[in-house]
DNA sequence: CGATGTGAAAGGTTTCACAGCT
DNA sequence: AGCTGTGAAACCTTTCACATCG
């Protein structure tokens, strides 16, 4: 609860629950995007031991202005008055609390190739709250031949599997030509975002968030970005 | 070509491919970003057999506005008057000349674990212009282990290598605490972009495109927004 | 003083509306 | 008619400037 005094009326802000799931909406995407990155460094500089840090030095890290850090924190509610800078771990709970990061996540992942069996190892995972409780491939044989303390399933599955088990995250990480059907099965299961490692665009569904990550594209919008550079000097 | 007398000085303006690419720098970021996209997706179509496409059909696919396609394809000029649609292979030779995508690019992998070593098996890398010519790791060992067509290298000679060879883009796939000592060797070596898919939050240098990719923080930004998406109803 | 918090201005991006073409 | 091309309006995001606090 803030209380202030401005222009002789008397402010009573109060934050409940409610209100800022609803401010929440409110958050500009790209704002969210950083949020997300500074919960990261957070989270990184409370285990290298330290416990205070200046907008300035968040910008620093991520690469934003002050201005911006501090527009972006404050979308959230007020959090530390005053003096020295943040206090990282009462910053890191608060942009948990208030992005809905609590708690652990059960998340899948399709396709068991090269790719799909490098995430399935990604031991950082669960450290970060979300942990793989399935996997699923087309090809029979493949799950048989990877070893892992997750269950496998085949692909005609997916639906089935992820309704049950309540799973709200997945990884796609099959051919371009399977990925279509992987996501319709997946968004059939009632999950609620993919993070889609396959060249495919898929056709999105209302209510179901979909990130797109193609090392081709990123190559081309680096070749892009960097041929600006080097033409405006 | 124009030509204008100002101050006693004949200016001759000549619209070369350089003056172009100038030009580049004022188009939007998300349209750089779209018009990759785009570009992929032309791709697609016109090897499914499709020649003919609109700045609608395109939105679809893409998650886009008819107007947002049309505005992003015209910052790199006057493509096809009137009519149906734009012709696909006009439209996608078009966006390559001007975005620079012409040619084949030299890319580099640094970190040859499970990550890396199946990036490095991404076929369709080489058919969309980027070549793999190189690949680095610190453990000696695991260079003799992988079976690959490409040269590896120990992770000291990544600027040796990287300068020689004239490599543009990289990709990053090792551990957290390895990512800043790598990314200071491949800027070194005058890299021009690098994929980052450590979680390592790169200190970046003017000159240099990176662009990250984490998964955690990508399924972070999905439980973000789905959980907007509910919080709203 | 040097930090955050925040309304207001500036800047950038998307959307609109319609001209112009086929 | 139906499409693209494009200036202008609406909208969103960032930056600024300064009040406020310790």
């Amino acid at each position: 609860m803030t209380i202030s005094w401005k222009n002789g009326i008397l402010y009573v802000k109060i934050i409940t629950e409610s209100s800022v799931a609803h401010m929440k909406s409110d958050i500009p995407f790209p704002t969210i995007e950083r949020l997300c990155t500074i919960y990261h460094l957070l989270e990184e500089l409370y285990e290298n031991g330290i416990r205070s840090l200046s907008s300035k030095e968040i910008g620093a890290y991520i690469g934003a202005g002050a201005h911006t850090v501090r527009k972006d924190i404050n979308y959230l509610g007020e959090i530390g008055k005053g003096r020295a800078g943040y206090d990282v771990a009462l910053l890191k709970n608060h942009l948990m609390n208030h992005l809905g990061l609590t708690g652990h996540k059960k998340a899948c992942i399709v396709g068991l190739g090269r790719l799909g069996a490098a995430i399935l190892e990604y031991a950082r995972l669960a450290l970060s709250g979300f942990d793989m409780v399935a996997g699923f491939d087309r090809n029979i044989n493949k799950l048989e031949t990877i070893k892992t303390a997750i269950t496998l399933y085949p692909a005609h599955e997916i639906t089935t599997i992820v309704r049950r088990n309540g799973i709200e995250l997945a990884v796609l990480a099959v051919p371009a030509q399977a990925a279509q059907e992987a996501a319709h099965r997946l968004i059939d299961g009632g999950i609620k975002g993919i993070v889609n490692f396959s060249p495919a665009l898929l056709q999105t569904e209302a209510g179901v968030v979909i990130r797109n990550i193609d090392l081709i594209n990123e190559f081309r919008i680096v070749t892009v970005l960097s041929g600006l550079s080097i033409d405006t000097q």
